[in-house]
DNA sequence: AGTGCAGTTGACTTT
DNA sequence: TAAAGTCAACTGCAC
């Protein structure tokens, strides 16, 4: 370093939130141009937080694809990304050797515990180096809020505020040279991630993928969003781009809600709009839930279940869930799917917990790794809150236990699907597809598919082992009579506050045949 | 036309 | 964003 003062700037850290537009760090930061203070815009490659077991290399692809665009627009303004592979702390001191760091701005992250601890530490950095951290909010979830009353109010407020506006120019660093590369890591492979099916990042794809959901794939969202034949193309495949903040919710928001003031929608348009309009709320609420409790994505959100399923966890069920070889040809279907494409509708999603949560009673910790690497929209904050009320931890829902075999036939019913992705079943027909294993083994050999050397013979009972995951159920709740209390004291910290449907009592005008009119 | 009966449908409850 | 069970009303049909 030369012996003059060392060139104030300002960092933005780029975490999950690629973009620049609607980017209220980046915006803020270049403000503090006008007080002689560059912006630095920083993306550090962690390598602990690669070698996690919610990791994975398809998220790291999404990524890439998206940092490519992300400088190539920052380069516009006029000072392109400083990628850095190292600690968070480590890349921070290396910078302050160079730089009078002023300020640092970044979006808050509701993310693992490791990103939360990560967090911690760095705001002690910031403290000890006396640099202001600035935090902004992300999503429609909120720091530090410990009352669910009135956080609908907060969300649609937040989601009403006007967009961040991009800088016009970023001044250059002219003391840092910057060259635009990628670090190899190694990283956890679900399978070839980089086939075609996998959605590509960058905000360019994001772009694209909203206009054509909400202007012509969306139309029949509703109806197409439970079956897998349908839901690959009718749903809004955004939820990569909303994870890694391609788009921001609050555009997504406000352009769908204009769109659906459009008069010349009709009504299969607007219910579809509406009810994806819904799940981003969702999407915001079970977040919410991590942001409160971080804890939740290791431990039971009631803890009285602590210690029922624990215990038992059979590694073979697991490989063979993991890896789509149950013998149930439905969930194998969506288990392979999954692992090619990092992607599967909500239904589906939740059958695969529940099958591993119930049928198989395992419990959901390693499984939610599983997911977590191939999912490539993984978001901790949805993910742990789901998967935790699709094994029946949670106590604010009653059990939602899915029957494999009925979603097959009624998702399903001519096993497209199936024999896409089970191809061994490819001669099989009619119920035989959903339930193969009831099949003479005169007229398996005919279609050339043998259960148990072909393809898998099933490794449950399903009706069986259900049985006697519902029946362990009620055994652990009779054992624990504050079962009650408890779901109902973690209802009120975190369970949604939509009303419930009121019965209404239905007045009916019956007139029996054998009543005498009165005319 | 009215009656008895089997099977279906839908609302509601339980797990 | 479940599925199975229960119950009563309803439907279609034979006589």
């Amino acid at each position: 370093m030369s012996s003059t003062a060392k060139e104030p700037i300002a960092i933005v850290w780029y975490k999950r939130d690629l973009r620049i537009h609607d980017h209220a760090p980046l915006s803020m930061a270049a403000n503090s141009q006008y007080r002689g203070i560059k912006v630095l815009p920083l993306y550090v490659v962690e390598p602990d937080y690669w070698k996690l077991p919610d990791s994975s290399a398809r998220h790291w692809r999404f990524i890439s694809h998206s940092l490519l665009e992300l400088n190539q627009s920052l380069i516009k303004l006029g000072q392109g990304l400083l990628v850095e592979q190292g600690d968070m702390l480590h890349v921070l001191e290396k910078l302050a050797k160079q730089f009078n760091i002023v300020e640092l701005y970044s979006h808050q992250e509701s993310g693992n515990l490791w990103t939360y601890q990560r967090d911690k530490n760095v705001t002690i950095w910031c403290l000890k180096n006396k640099i202001k951290w600035h935090e902004h909010e992300a999503f429609g979830v909120f720091r530090r809020f410990n009352n669910r009353d009135h956080w609908s109010y907060y969300w649609e407020r937040y989601m009403a505020r006007e967009k961040s506006i991009a800088p016009t120019s970023l001044t250059k660093i002219e003391s840092l040279n910057v060259v635009f590369t990628l670090p190899e890591i190694s990283l956890e492979l679900i399978e070839n991630d980089e086939n075609e099916h996998l959605q590509k990042g960058g905000r360019s794809q994001g772009l694209e993928c909203f206009s054509s959901f909400i202007f012509e794939r969306g139309k029949q969202y509703s109806y197409h969003m439970s079956s897998p034949l349908t839901a690959f193309n009718s749903c809004s495949r955004l939820s990569p781009h909303i994870t890694f903040g391609t788009l921001s919710l609050r555009e997504i928001v406000q352009k769908l809600r204009k769109q659906v003031k459009n008069t010349e929608l009709n009504t299969t348009w607007k219910k579809s709009l509406r009810s994806f309009d819904s799940r981003l709320h969702w999407h915001c609420h079970f977040m919410q839930k991590l942001e409160t409790e971080a804890l939740f994505e290791t431990h039971n959100m009631l803890q009285i279940f602590n210690g029922l399923r624990e215990d038992e966890f059979n590694e073979d069920y697991f490989q063979a869930w993991k890896t789509g070889n149950t013998g149930y040809p439905f969930i194998d279907a969506c288990m392979r799917c999954l692992r090619h494409t990092g992607w599967l509708n909500f239904r589906m999603r939740a059958m695969l917990v529940s099958f591993s949560s119930y049928q198989l009673w395992l419990h959901w910790k390693r499984p939610a790794w599983h997911l977590a690497q191939c999912f490539a929209d993984y978001e901790p904050g949805i993910h742990y809150s789901q998967i935790q009320m699709q094994s029946g931890t949670t106590g604010i829902n009653t059990m939602r236990i899915y029957n494999p075999v009925k979603q097959s036939q009624d998702q399903d019913p001519k096993g497209i699907f199936i024999k896409r992705w089970v191809p061994e079943l490819s001669q099989y027909f009619g119920n035989f597809i959903h339930e193969p294993w009831t099949m003479s083994l005169t007229t398996q050999q005919q279609s050339g598919c043998i259960i148990g050397k072909d393809y898998a013979e099933p490794i449950v009972d399903h009706i069986v082992a259900l049985r006697e995951a519902r029946a362990r159920f009620t055994d652990f709740k009779k054992l624990h009579p504050d079962f009650y209390e408890q779901a109902k004291a973690l209802n009120t910290k975190h369970g949604s506050r939509r009303k419930r449907k009121t019965n209404k009592v239905k007045v009916k005008a019956v007139i029996k045949t054998n009543q005498l009119s009165l005319f």
